[in-house]
DNA sequence: CGTGTCGCGGAATGATCGTTCTGTTATTCT
DNA sequence: AGAATAACAGAACGATCATTCCGCGACACG
């Protein structure tokens, strides 16, 4: 909490008159977070009409801005909290829960429909949440990038 | 530090006097995890001889494992390390990468040599990565098997 | 101009946790 | 058997942290 004041320059008074307390601020990140980074991120594989090229798009842009601010990076605080705090609140848990659907809709949204494209989607978001884990120890934002054209090039062969 | 000597039945004096303090006994955990559960669980992918029906059983083996010890369960230590503590600890971060790395290797060893199979091993340390992640949310084995199929399915296919 | 309210900085509080100390018991060696 | 050592349980200490409290200043409004 000493560092959140320092860092936002809020008191201590107006954080806990906004939030019930340390935990109330967190859950209120999650919206915070998904509406300011998650949603523009992603828009364009949830849009009408996006294809494989989107997803694509969508990772290689995420890994150039986590390069452009340094990596190792923070990595998404989506799957940062679903390893960490999910497993004991079960707040978090149907949260990251339902981030994590919302993922595998916008991956198959992407991918066309048919059970192939929904088991391509789910796996994606496998795949996602260990591409930001790793991107919290590498430096080397190429071979995330190679991960990346490897997994779609996989499956946009697949889908033929 | 409580919970360790209850669960343990050893005296604080006792793990005082075998490591320096709690930092020093966290960093001897990885050498006895990756001797106890990750060399055994490993060994068939790194066999000489070993092929990609490896790596899926692997995989499946150690779902099967995870399921029935309750899911969601505590997934893997080296990945959970490397989501916590790495990043802000250099000596775990060292032992996470080379965990990841052995992993590369591993797999490589069963998918065969070539560039292309290298790139497909790397791609299967961030699926593992994420796998093990949601394996902390998830309680579902199937949706994880399904996961691994769809993977391996993709993998074997592009091998040939 | 005075009064009341709001928000602030920062000190107090209470809990938790890693670590150390103390008195006691078990064990080993002569 | 008796002395010395080792190990233990649990209390004590010091630090950290979330939360609350208090005194003061700024601003609004009568």
């Amino acid at each position: 909490m000493d560092a959140l004041v320092a860092a936002t320059g809020v008191s201590r008074y107006g954080i806990y008159s906004q939030f019930e307390n340390k935990h109330g601020l967190y859950l209120a990140c999650f919206e915070l977070y998904a509406r300011t980074v998650v949603t523009p991120a992603f828009a364009r594989v949830e849009a009408r009409g996006a294809g494989p090229s989107d997803i694509r798009a969508y990772f290689d842009h995420q890994i150039e801005a986590a390069a452009t601010l340094g990596l190792p990076g923070p990595g998404c605080f989506m799957a940062n909290s679903g390893t960490e705090t999910a497993p004991h609140d079960e707040a978090v848990r149907a949260i990251v829960e339902a981030h994590n659907a919302r993922l595998a809709a916008g991956f198959q949204n992407a991918l066309g429909p048919g059970v192939q494209a929904a088991r391509l989607a789910q796996s994606l978001v496998v795949f996602a949440t260990g591409l930001w884990s790793l991107s919290r120890l590498t430096t080397d934002s190429g071979q995330l990038k190679t991960c990346v054209a490897t997994m779609m090039g996989q499956i946009e062969r697949d889908l033929k």
